[in-house]
This record gives C-alpha cells, sequence and structure tokens, in this order.
DNA sequence: ATGAAAGCGCTAACAC
DNA sequence: GTGTTAGCGCTTTCAT
C-alpha cells in the first residue's frame, strides 16, 4: 500500500500545498503534457482524455500556477493600468473611476490579469522599467494630462492605449481611445440653439488639454453654423467656484445671455447659483447645458442638460484593444468613442 | 572573436529581450547568486561588490523577471483587491474610490503589485479559486455588502482584510478596517444639538449592512445623551431622489424639526430641495449634517456640514495590514479609524 | 562572503 | 493524439 493508495479519492478543497499539474497528470494517468493542453484548451486532445483530466483537475481542485505558466509561456496575462499620480485625483473624478471599472470589467471576462499602477512623477521610470521589464503583456494609461503623455515612448516597444487623445497626434505613438469631444459639444450647443437661445455663451475648460480644446471648438462649430456671435467665452479650471468665477465676468460684461454651455457640469453647477445671485431663472432667462453627466447632474435645481460620455464604454473599449494589440492585430490608431445629450430640465 | 567580445560595453537601454540575472552576473564577473543577493539586498554581501553588481545592473538596464523569481521563491507579491461586482458602483461611490486610491498609493512604495478583480457573483468561485490558487500573497475586500462578505472563509488560507466591519464580526474570520460610524454619527449630531437644535430627524441608511446600522445608532446615543426624542426616523436607501422622499414624509409628520442628520451627503442633497421647496431655509429652520464629504458636499447652496472619513487613510491601513500580516504579525482582528466632523454653513 | 547546483510549475518543440 | 525532454529566470541550500 503505497502513500498513493491512501490519497482519498475526493481530495478536500484540502491542506497545504496547491495541487501541481504532476499531480493531476499522475492522478488522471497522462503526462503533463497532456495537462497542459487540456488546461490550455489545445484541439488535438480525445475528448475521453479530456473529460478524464477535468476530473482529475476538479478532484483535486487544481489552478494553474500563473507565474510558473508565466515563465514558461514568456506570456504574462497582465496589463497594466497607469495612473499618473498628477491625475491621482483620477479617482475624485467620476469619469476615470469609471474608466477604470470598464476595464476592470472588460479583463474580468479575459484570462487577463488587470494591475493598477500609481506612477509617481518622481519614479516614475520606476514605473517605466517595470512597464518594459517583461513584467506586463500591455499598458493602459489614464490621465488628465493626456497633453503630457509621458509614456508616450513606450509604444513602439510594448502594447498601449491611452486614455483620451494626446495634444500632438502626429507626434504620439500608440494608440488612443478618445471621446468626440467636438461632436459633444456640438450637439450641446445646438440644443441651446434649437432652443431659441441667440446670445449663447461658455465656461471653456484649460486649453492645455484636448478636451478643453475640443468642446471649445465644437461650441464655435455649432454657433457658426447659426451664424451667431462666439465672443462670449470665459475659462474656468476644474472646481464649482471656478464656474462661479466665470460666470460673475460673463455677466459682468453687461451683454445679455439667454444660453450657456459648460465643459463639464461642475462648472455648470457653480454657474448655477451666480445666476440665481442674479436674480435670473434656469432655463428661463438663461438655459444651461453641461458636460459629463457626472452624478449629480439629475441632482441639482433644475436638473441639468449635459453631455453623457460613457465612460465605462471607454475603458472596455481601451481594454478590448490592448488585448487586440497582444494578440498581433492591427489596429487604427485613433478610436472615437460617440457620446450622447441627457436632455433634463436646464435646457 | 565571440559573440561575448562584440558586445558594446554599454548596452543601450535596448533592443529585444530583457537583460537576465545571468548577464548581469556575466558583467559584474560574479555568480548569479551574488547578483540575486544583491538584488534582494542580503546583508552579506561586500560593499565593493554590490557596488560592481550595482553598475551591471544600471548598465544593463536590468529589470528582475517577476514571473521568475515567484516561482522560485513562491512568493508572489501581488495583492488582490476585490471589489465583488453587486458593489461594482464602488467606482461610483466617491468613498471607495478613495479608498481604492489609498490602497494603490501605499503598495506603490513597496514591492506589492495591486491586482484589481471584479468578482461577479455568478463566477465567485473562479474568483476564490484564484485567489487560493497561490497567484496571490493575500487579499483586500471592499464593498458595500460587508454584511455578506462571502469572502469570509478564505480568511482562514490566505491573508486577508476587508474594508468595512462585518454584520457579524463573531462570526467572520479575517481582519477588517472599519471607519468609526458611531463616533461619526454622535459628534455630527451633537453639532445639531449644540447649536441649539431640539427637534432632530435623521434620514437613516439601509439597515442590512454596518454602516446604516452605526450611523442611526451613533445618532440615538447622541440624543439619548442630550434628553432628546429619538423617534423622527426616515429611511433612505442611496440617491438624493431617495433622501427627497425621506425628507417629504418626514415633513409630512406634522412635527415641527429643526436639524437633521443623514446617513449621506447625497441624502442630504435630496433633502435641501424638498426642504426649501416648503419654504424653510438652511440652517435657518433646519440646521442639516451630511456624512461622506463628497466632493459636492462643500459645492451645494449653502455649503454642507458633513462627517470626512479619510477614505485613503482607510485604504492605506488596509493596504498596511494585509502587508504586514503576509509577513507574519499579529494584529488585531479590528482596526478603526476615527472620522472629522467639517462644519461648513448647513450646521 | 561567494559559487555550484538543484529545482520552482509550467509550456513547447520534437519524437513517436 | 500523447509522451519526452528541455528549459523559462530566478532563489536557495550547501559547500567552500
Amino acid at each position: 500500500m503505497t502513500t498513493q493508495d491512501i490519497e482519498p479519492t475526493r481530495a478536500p478543497a484540502s491542506a497545504g500545498q496547491s495541487p501541481t499539474l504532476e499531480m493531476v497528470a499522475a492522478r488522471a494517468g497522462v503526462s503533463r503534457a497532456t495537462v497542459s493542453r487540456v488546461v490550455n484548451s489545445s484541439p488535438k486532445v480525445t475528448a475521453e482524455v479530456v473529460a478524464l483530466v477535468q476530473n482529475a483537475i476538479a478532484e483535486l481542485n487544481y489552478v494553474p500556477n500563473r507565474a510558473a505558466r508565466s515563465l514558461a509561456s514568456r506570456k504574462t496575462q497582465v496589463i497594466a493600468l497607469v495612473v499618473p499620480e498628477s491625475a491621482a485625483k483620477v479617482f475624485d473624478d467620476p469619469f476615470f473611476a469609471s474608466v477604470v471599472q470598464g476595464v476592470a470589467l472588460y479583463l474580468a471576462d479575459t484570462d487577463y490579469t488587470l494591475n493598477l499602477l500609481i506612477a509617481s512623477e518622481t519614479k516614475s521610470d520606476k514605473t517605466r522599467r517595470y512597464l518594459l521589464g517583461g513584467n506586463v503583456d500591455g499598458a493602459l494609461v489614464v490621465s488628465h494630462h493626456s497633453g503630457d503623455h509621458s509614456y508616450t515612448r513606450l509604444g513602439q516597444q510594448l502594447p498601449i492605449v491611452f486614455g483620451g487623445r494626446p495634444i500632438n497626434p502626429e507626434t504620439a505613438e500608440g494608440h488612443y481611445v478618445d471621446v468626440d469631444n467636438v461632436a459633444g459639444a456640438r450637439v450641446a450647443t445646438q440644443r441651446l440653439i434649437e432652443r431659441g437661445c441667440r446670445s449663447i455663451a461658455t465656461i471653456a475648460g484649460p486649453q492645455d488639454m484636448p478636451p478643453g480644446i475640443d468642446r471649445l471648438a465644437g461650441w464655435r462649430e455649432a454657433l457658426a453654423s447659426a451664424g451667431i456671435d462666439d465672443s462670449l467665452i470665459e475659462y474656468g479650471d476644474y472646481s464649482p467656484d471656478d464656474g462661479a468665477e466665470a460666470m460673475r465676468r460673463l455677466l459682468a460684461r453687461g451683454v445679455p445671455i439667454d444660453g450657456l454651455f459648460t465643459y463639464s457640469d461642475q462648472l455648470a453647477a457653480g454657474a448655477y447659483s451666480v445666476i440665481r445671485e442674479a436674480g435670473l431663472t434656469i432655463p428661463g432667462d438663461i438655459a444651461v447645458v453641461g458636460y459629463d453627466d457626472d452624478r449629480y447632474a439629475s441632482t441639482i435645481d433644475p436638473p441639468l442638460t449635459t453631455v453623457n460620455q460613457a465612460p465605462t464604454a471607454m475603458g472596455a473599449k481601451m481594454a478590448e484593444i490592448v488585448v487586440r494589440l497582444i494578440d498581433g492585430e492591427e489596429i487604427d490608431t485613433a478610436t472615437t468613442m460617440p457620446t450622447k445629450l441627457v436632455v433634463r430640465d436646464s435646457a
């Protein structure tokens, strides 16, 4: 009676060490190679053998060791999601949080594992090394400053996709998926025009990054094709306070305004309070359309008409693209996601 | 002239394959074992040799291969962050998003890598297997439903820490770090009392999970020690809309209310609008204190007095604890993080 | 303090 | 279709 015989037929999800492929092979009475084939669903294995092996796997509760697999196959099955710390606020930003969610959700259905990396600027080359050190099969980079794309160069050595169009597409390496900011802003502004607004202002965003530039451009396009003046521009950064100040400056110009498009919902929220302070109503006196469709857009009073960017879809798309890139597919450098106008009460 | 001789003295951050430990050894003129020791900062290596090796490493731009290292050392250096999909909205929730951020930030300074896992309920045992299959050294679980702690049993087999107290601490396995919801709610309510409120209502949260239970308890404690009646309770779930409805019910009771504590800022936002509709002022007629200190708390009008939970600190703490657990330290099962009252204009 | 050698658990030719 | 046999790049006794 050998040790083998003593082993219970149904090994309990048991004890100490994880079962190895070799143990599965022994139990199924086949070679390790065959087990490996079954695990990797190779087509050339008899159905009977497959069943045999799968039983053994189930009985032993076998799980392949990733490190060993990766070492032997020279594939890591991991995809890094790099979040530059400057944009560490990513998680403060519902948009990015959702992108991350989309990525994770997509990858959950694949054999890839998601590696979340916060790349502080001070050790950005620790990150760089990590990425190029053969520790990941591909990378995703999300950042506010799609402008600074400091990881841009990695594109040549590793499948990588950026969230957001680089400031300078011709110059950048790698793929990116972007939201169609121009179209989003155009449609938003058109909504104002269709409503009858004829003096339409905008609180634009930072002009040193693509979204800011594109949304302003979309606003201009819409006004241009309606023959409306486009000089009512003030800039805001991020917070509602910025929006409030910009709105004050707009009102201070003394020219009547009946429509407002803002770079973000947050900016719109700030503008709301100033409009009210001025004794004006929304949308009665000034109709407003925001951008982002963030959590509070439907909450503020009146509920804000805004542009939805489907961030989880964007995240999923980014993930899908790296995976295909890893598989060697050729893919367009740019992928643009559509936006959708969400009409509520403010315009 | 061998291939060796052809190799340039300063290998450019170059080409195809990543340099291996063996290449470093060759260049430094030592054995692989020594290089390994240097890489792992073993104490017993001569300073000179260390320098030699480090030069070689720098010149070759060597990065250890994680898979190989992990296979040989039987450690993965990976920590999983499990986000049950039910709570997939985690990322919609700024609180959780920040916890994730805290975890990532903490781990960025260690040699651990963060594995983000979305565990859908349908394949929760795919996740379970993955975790127990020796693919990670430890796990972090964040969830709204800390009640269902379905990963609770893993605690025996893997270092694991939960975000949020389990519904039933005695029953649960594993460590957890929780925010002191009782104290947070108590202090918030005391603020109302100190302000002179004597008829204090609450819009409580779901009573099937710890935070909901604890915050309601904290409210009760405060009222009890001030001898104030504690029957003005209505429940809300998550959204501002829930808050609005709850507020309506509260007002419909016909009893005057001069103070309100809500389970969340979102609920408070909803209550705001109803209070206004009723022609009441904040904080004049009704002072309100929220909970979470989320992004909009300072934005709404009037800026909301609320309770800040320092979620990134909580995330960092969770990460710190798994790491110490992995290192074999003994740690208290429960860790409680403090909260802070943020006074603004609403109370 | 350093080197030699034996694996870690798996995949991938290559043979049969 | 299945088994044999080398490694993948690193850590880790065990000598020296």
